[in-house]
DNA sequence: CGCCGCCTTGATAACCGTCAATTCTAGTGG
DNA sequence: CCACTAGAATTGACGGTTATCAAGGCGGCG
């Protein structure tokens, strides 16, 4: 709508690791100034992507690793007749392509769920600057560790969790990272489709639409559409644990 | 029932890197003689444990990376109310405790599933060494890498399979690494309880037991307690994809 | 304005989890 | 050597949560 959107946006994909509001979510966190200027060498460009649009697709050969930068993604993986897993959605700070360092292939796919710009970083000059940034390289090993931890977190989600609880996890765990970005934890915007949402959770879409409804029956949340608030935070996290305490299956009924 | 064991056993722990038979699957794959001499200056002890024994708990501060030597482990969380979820299992060549890089903090416990020795990693020296051996730190992100290309393939499973196709993934997956340790990938022993690989697929144990059952009786296993033979890997290997096939759905009962 | 995809809602059934009993194994002691 | 026991594994009957199938509503976009 407003034509001069394109040209801040150019402008901010210009500026460097330093000046980059993600500055301590990002690689940067804990790295000198001296250091960031070469870190700022490594990053080739900030690529920008169309909702739809894929960073890197399964059996591409590996380049680079990416930070989003701004808006969301997907990484999923396809099995040959089309069955596809979702295996994490990915905000600002965050980084993507990591599964690709065993063998040199991506061994995912990776799409836009908006309109989202990206930080390429190349990895052999990744690597020539974390040989020469000890403190970089600790950041780095860091951040992975972080997807990791995130991906245990989620395997105890697809373990044996019922899916009123999956999905409170899910939207705690997206309020957790708004606020993390300084957003409005209480107000998610759900880039990803439903069907997105239930094939992360292990789900299908129908499930999912039931459970949204009846967190806004019992007056949890206020689902319009993408737009989700959050009323009660305290009910939503009770909810994450609800099946291990029996005594607090039924709602505030007292 | 050997006397001479535990002193070969010994003997063998103190073997260094480069003559450790794990030598390509561990971190001194592709690195040079030289390299090598570093690496196993960071390698601290060669612990052994005890089935049942554990390595790091959930909290413990960070100290080191460790590399499974021989013998297996299983990595786990539990939630306050003693809910615990398996993690993945280990065998040798395999790393542990990555998680705990993004906090200082290990975020999920491992214990020995057998007798098993365990090369420890103390990370400052690890640090040191990556710094000045490249080879070395591109592969340290390798082996990273390969983990969580593990965890990748792990969520597909429990996204949503059937309970028969899981066991087939499982089993299938288990000789694969056989296969690269060179061991017999027909013949496996499953060193962890059936409850264990119950809540590591996200079953039950008695769906477990059933499932067993039911590949033996197709003729496709024999088991007998720990000791799983793998009689027909081809159709074990149909049974990993059967559900998205239904034209595969019977055996071949031309 | 009208199509089309996404989401929602409802009815039915299946797979798997729960509960309960039995068998098997390994470890112990008589 | 064998009986005994405790824990693990198996087997069976049943029920529940969620998938499946099917239809209808809503919003976006040409």
């Amino acid at each position: 709508m407003d034509p001069t959107a394109t040209i801040l946006d150019l402008h901010q994909l210009r500026r460097s690791c330093g000046s980059c509001a993600l500055h301590e979510l990002c690689l940067p966190g804990g790295i000198t100034a001296e250091e960031l200027i070469q870190l700022d060498a490594t990053v080739r460009d900030k690529r920008t992507l169309d909702r739809g649009d894929t960073l890197y697709r399964e059996g591409d050969s590996f380049g680079a690793l990416y930070v989003v930068r701004s808006g969301s993604l997907k990484t999923f993986v396809q099995d040959e007749d089309g069955q596809m897993q979702i295996l994490g959605f990915h905000l600002p700070g965050e980084i993507v392509g990591v599964d690709a360092l065993a063998s040199d292939r991506h061994m995912s796919q990776a799409e836009a769920l908006e309109r989202s710009s990206i930080c390429e970083l190349p990895y052999t000059r990744l690597q020539k600057v974390v040989a020469e940034v000890p403190a970089l390289n600790r950041q780095l090993m860091r951040i992975i560790s972080r997807e990791v931890v995130e991906e245990h977190r989620h395997m105890v989600v697809m373990g044996k969790q019922p899916a009123q609880e999956r999905l409170a996890i899910f939207l705690a765990s997206l309020a957790d990272r708004y606020n993390r970005l300084q957003r409005d934890g209480t107000r998610l915007t759900l880039t990803m489709s439903r069907s997105d949402i239930a094939n992360y959770l292990g789900l299908v879409v129908e499930t999912v639409s039931r459970v949204f409804t009846r967190m806004e029956e019992i007056g949890v949340l206020e689902v319009n559409r993408k737009a989700v608030r959050i009323l009660q935070p305290e009910q939503l996290a009770s909810l994450c644990g609800m099946n291990s305490r029996p005594d607090l299956q039924r709602k505030d009924a007292s």
